[in-house]
DNA sequence: CGCTTTTGACCAGCGC
DNA sequence: GCGCTGGTCAAAAGCG
């Protein structure tokens, strides 16, 4: 499969260790509702409930064994960067890269995902208060105390490669909107879970190096199971840990075993963090690999534009889905 | 008819 | 203080 990384999936996830902690529990939870049996399965869709699943106990549910390669660590500018030499990973090609980080400081990008908490006390407020419009608006607004720093929700990405914008994940999102990005002729898209009371969010954006390349970012945490009236195979692709066999199927990645994957790759992030001490908010991490290709520094690179560098990013390959 | 998408306006945060 | 940018709101339009 690693011979043809052009056919697979980038699939990066970012992480926010501050909230891994906090949030282990409700990914436990939310894990309940899986229907599904196989452990790696399950895993993975907590990756989708808000990306905030222990590594502990991501390698319990895929059975991992440590890490099987040798770890390098640097730092970047007071954010840890966090460099893995994986001898043994040859398998996956050359197209994997994580990254992952704690808290950050400023990026306005940083400055939107801190923004939940608030925003949703804000919406609230909309909600509840004047229904005369303008009025009501900018009332709500007014909601956010100042200086208060919000808090930041858990953050889980996917770079993806592929030609479809808005990936089926299970869960049902509700458009509400849509930005231009700087320096890009891709807009950014603004989702949110159509559960209610459910606050979890994610942004899609189209990677302006490379149009082929989607950049997901869910916010915050799924506090309800999976939607089980979707529209087309949404709730399989759900059920299977978004590794739905026709999707193997369609594509040259027949092979691809996502426990092999998650094996490989989540231990030795899993050891970093607990070797290196970097949980501790001090800043982002980046791992990657010693074999890296130019194309994946190029998406790391952007992904660091982006601001979203201070979360986790784990890129898998997933075939690509026909429209 | 209900839900979703589109889109212009608004606001907060940040840098200068 | 001002301008820029990201994120969100909500009315209107679109869709099944």
């Amino acid at each position: 499969m690693s011979s043809e990384p052009r056919d697979l999936y980038y699939r990066s996830q970012f992480y926010d260790d501050d909230h891994h902690q906090q949030h282990g529990t409700g990914s436990s939870a939310a894990s309940q509702d899986h229907q599904f049996d196989p452990p790696q399965m399950s895993t993975f869709t907590d990756c989708l409930n808000g990306g905030f699943m222990d590594y502990n106990s991501l390698e319990k549910a895929f059975g991992m064994s440590p890490a099987t390669s040798s770890e390098v660590f640097s730092s970047i500018e007071g954010n840890q960067k966090v460099i893995i030499g994986e001898g043994d990973h040859h398998h996956l090609g050359s197209e994997n890269m994580v990254t992952q980080n704690s808290s950050i400081s400023s990026s306005s990008t940083e400055a939107g995902a801190e923004e939940d908490s608030c925003k949703s006390t804000k919406k609230d407020g909309q909600l509840t208060g004047s229904d005369d419009g303008e009025n009501s608006k900018k009332i709500s607004n007014k909601g956010k105390k100042k200086g208060e720093k919000r808090e930041k929700e858990p953050r889980f990405a996917f770079m993806t490669k592929s030609e479809v914008d808005h990936l089926e994940d299970g869960y049902r999102w509700r458009k509400y909107g849509q930005k231009a990005v700087k320096n890009s002729p891709y807009p950014r898209s603004y989702y949110r879970c159509t559960t209610q009371k459910c606050g979890v969010k994610k942004r899609v954006e189209r990677s302006f190096q490379d149009p082929s390349i989607v950049i997901t970012t869910y916010e915050g945490q799924h506090n309800h199971p999976l939607p089980t009236t979707l529209r087309g195979n949404a709730a399989a692709v759900a059920a299977a840990g978004m590794f739905q066999p026709s999707m193997l199927l369609s594509t040259q990645m027949s092979s691809f075993n996502p426990q092999e994957w998650f094996g490989t790759y989540l231990p030795s992030i899993n050891n970093n963090q607990q070797g290196s001490n970097t949980t501790t908010g001090a800043g982002s991490h980046v791992v990657y690999p010693q074999n890296m290709n130019s194309v994946d520094q190029q998406y790391q690179q952007q992904l660091h534009d982006y601001g979203l560098l201070q979360d986790m990013i784990v890129p898998s390959m997933f075939p690509k889905r026909e429209p």
